[in-house]
DNA sequence: TGTAGCATGTAAGCCGTTACATGATTGA
DNA sequence: TCAATCATGTAACGGCTTACATGCTACA
């Protein structure tokens, strides 16, 4: 059963939260739901981190996993443990909170426009905003799914976080395609076509 | 040299992209301008991870390294290559643009608010959003700090979008905090006080 | 004189990914 | 019957962190 007392990185919190809503679930139906979920607010593991994952809270008592026949195979379930429920309470409630953590590529990239000129810069906002209304999209299916059903209102709202969040971005991200152009074609600021070519 | 050809990590771009703005930096600088800047965007590296990763650009012929003294020791200086600055275009407009990947323990643990109740989550939540005009305050200094140098206009928008993001999520992380009340507390919705103390 | 900041690294180790392997079931 | 999906893992490895080590310099 190894060392309960340890801590456990928030990832494996993640998938134990995601135990804490349904009874059994076979690790391939935890990344389903991972993908779908977990993805918009922290991250989609591999299959095989959520296979490790899994066996590690089984051996420490925080999930029980149980063989279930399943027509002519049988499949493992895993199902949160009283042990489990208590361990995510206590981590809910007593372990301090991060600090949200962005990794924007976007942004990082904008920050070198000086290398590019305005008018790479304008298109990859562009695309980015392509690619946040297909998002958006997704997350819009998730929130659908979730209906209004009373065990899942704080997923709910969570999901509408994330819509609001992304209709913020599309905005902003609009305003900034724009201030760019200007920026590199047609005001007084002064031109960036090749600036910096020389280093 | 090293095989140039090796595709880097995106971290690797970061500081050879913070390069491409001053003439020549200490591993040491590097990561002062990383924490004031590339950590609202990106990471902040460890201090180790800078000079590994200095060390690797070099041997890759994108920086050069020199030992200048300084007084009576001498520190090393880095500056940025020709052929690290077309490598660094060459990855702007090249290589596909990722979407952002959001780490928000705040949301996961908002998820999981049926283990709780309300109350905990609505202090999570104004606790979150002291620790936002903590960070909002700290960017603007970096704003601040840019004025409206030319070289430095893409950083400065960059600069702009997070201190927008900070806003608007203070705004959507008041509203979360009123509506998890409100849901726990005093509206029609089932209570959620301690709701699933059994599993 | 002592502490904080400047400066530079190495080693161990965890988290998480990709690649690799394998096999059953379902439906076109 | 063939492909997609369900299902479960192991191995190798990269990225990044923490811990450890070391020494100089400026200033209170």
């Amino acid at each position: 059963m190894a060392d309960v007392s340890q801590d456990l990185p928030a990832t494996s919190y993640a998938l134990l939260g995601l135990l804490s809503f349904r009874e059994e679930l076979t690790g391939y139906e935890v990344k389903q739901w991972a993908d779908s979920t977990l993805r918009f607010y922290w991250v989609a593991p591999a299959m095989s981190q959520i296979y490790t994952e899994l066996a590690r809270l089984a051996s420490l008592g925080l999930v029980e996993a149980r063989d279930v026949p399943d027509g002519r195979r049988t499949t493992r379930r895993f199902r949160i443990s009283p042990a489990g429920v208590e361990r995510l309470r206590a981590w809910l409630v007593e372990s301090p909170v991060e600090f949200p953590v962005l990794k924007h590529p976007v942004a990082l990239r904008l920050l070198l426009g000086h290398l590019t000129g305005a008018e790479p810069m304008r298109q990859m906002l562009e695309r980015y905003a392509d690619a946040l209304r297909e998002r958006r999209a997704e997350l819009a299916a998730v929130r659908q799914a979730i209906g209004d059903d009373e065990t899942l209102s704080y997923p709910a709202l969570v999901a509408e976080w994330g819509l609001r969040y992304y209709d913020d971005e599309a905005v902003v991200v609009a305003g900034l395609a724009e201030r760019v152009q200007s920026a590199g074609t047609d005001t007084g600021r002064r031109r960036q076509p090749s600036a910096a070519r020389r280093q």
